[in-house]
RNA sequence: GGUCGGGUAGCUCAGUAGGCAGAGCAUGCGCCUGAAAAGCGCAGGGUCACCGGAUCGACGCCGGUCCCGACCA
């Protein structure tokens, strides 16, 4: 990484986006304006913009903003590619003397860019002749014989996970062990990461109050759209929350109402896994939020960029 | 008013020719390297509507009460 960023991490509708904005409009030194990384999975997506709550165009136009808008909705995109757009935002951002301000929802993603995973390469051909293999069991027992410290972490039921450890074991040629501790190895990087701590009921609350915000907007009219559109989503952004749900409705297999609920506690639950995932990262620090996120955490952010 | 269903976990519902009460979803907790807004695992949770009866033993059988639904009048 060539210049550190400062990152704010927390789940989704915690007040992130928002946070640093005001952070960024605060901090105006022409010397050294700061720009807003989105380390976010969905808003990567072009034309998903109510649902995936991206950042505004009038926001985008008051702030420099990187890594939203990336491909096209109907695109394959992953961590690899994130790693890279980031990497060369990050480049960017320091030729230009910017600071870099991280907001942070998908951990997979920060942690590639943070902590420098290395991404052992894909192999497609090895990939499809795993998958021939129906049986998970099998594919584990033959995953503990070729890489018994990378089985180990694996629930045997995990399929995924097992199948891609596997296509990297054969693929590459070396245990998938190999490549590095993972995404829990937590090392001292020198990034501050802020997190915004909220109690469960009142992020559930601002949950659903943004999910009926969404719709507001005209979510349903995103997503007819993108619905209609000749290449159609790629397999990622179609499982984003709120367009997988309405997409359901709009074949006529879900009332309305259903999706928007249905909506409200996937997105819940999202957040909590998110919550999960940060909270075992020790440099965390946390500031509990129990009101206003802008006026609780702005001051904190804005020291450690100085 | 009558007949027939039904009342079991927060929700939707299984269940037993009487013998320690189940699933899915939700909730809590954990895991996580190319789909990560994805995927996987573990856990808590019940006066089986209420009252009485027969039985060694009742969620189940008998009698009554109260609710809900359908149909008939």
């Amino acid at each position: 990484m060539s210049a550190k960023p400062v990152v704010i991490v927390g789940p989704t509708a915690s007040g992130k986006s928002s946070v640093a904005m005001a952070v960024a409009q605060a901090e105006t030194s022409a010397s050294s304006p700061i720009h807003i990384v989105a380390v976010d999975a969905m808003q990567v997506y072009r034309d998903m913009n109510i649902g995936t709550a991206k950042p505004t165009v009038a926001d985008q136009a008051l702030v420099p903003h990187h890594c939203v808008d990336l491909v096209d909705s109907h695109e394959r995109f992953t961590v690899a590619e994130f790693k890279k757009s980031a990497t060369i935002a990050l480049e960017s951002i320091a030729k230009e003397n910017g600071r870099a301000l991280f907001v942070a929802g998908t951990g997979l993603y920060l942690t590639a860019v943070i902590d420098d995973l290395v991404l052992p390469g894909e192999f497609p051909e090895t990939r499809v002749a795993i998958e021939q293999e129906l049986n998970t069991a099998t594919l584990f027992a033959r995953l503990n014989d070729l890489d018994p410290d990378a089985a180990q972490k694996i629930e045997r039921s995990n399929r995924r996970r097992i199948v891609r450890a596997l296509e990297v074991c054969i693929g590459s040629g070396k245990p998938f062990s190999s490549f590095g501790p993972g995404t829990s190895a937590y090392p001292d990087n020198g990034v501050i990461q802020i997190g915004l701590r909220w109690s469960r009921d009142k992020l559930a609350q601002r949950v659903a109050d943004r999910v009926y915000a969404m719709m507001n907007e005209g979510l349903l009219a995103e997503v007819t759209a993108l619905r209609n559109s000749k290449q159609g989503l790629s397999r990622t952004a179609a499982q984003a929350l709120g367009y997988k749900e309405l997409l359901v409705h709009l074949d006529g297999k879900m009332s309305l109402d259903e999706a928007v609920n249905e909506t409200i506690i996937h997105t819940r639950q999202f957040a909590v896994r998110q919550e999960r995932w940060f909270r075992r990262d020790p440099r965390i620090k946390w500031v509990s939020i129990s009101e206003d996120p802008v006026a609780e955490i702005v001051p904190v952010v804005a020291k450690h960029l100085r």
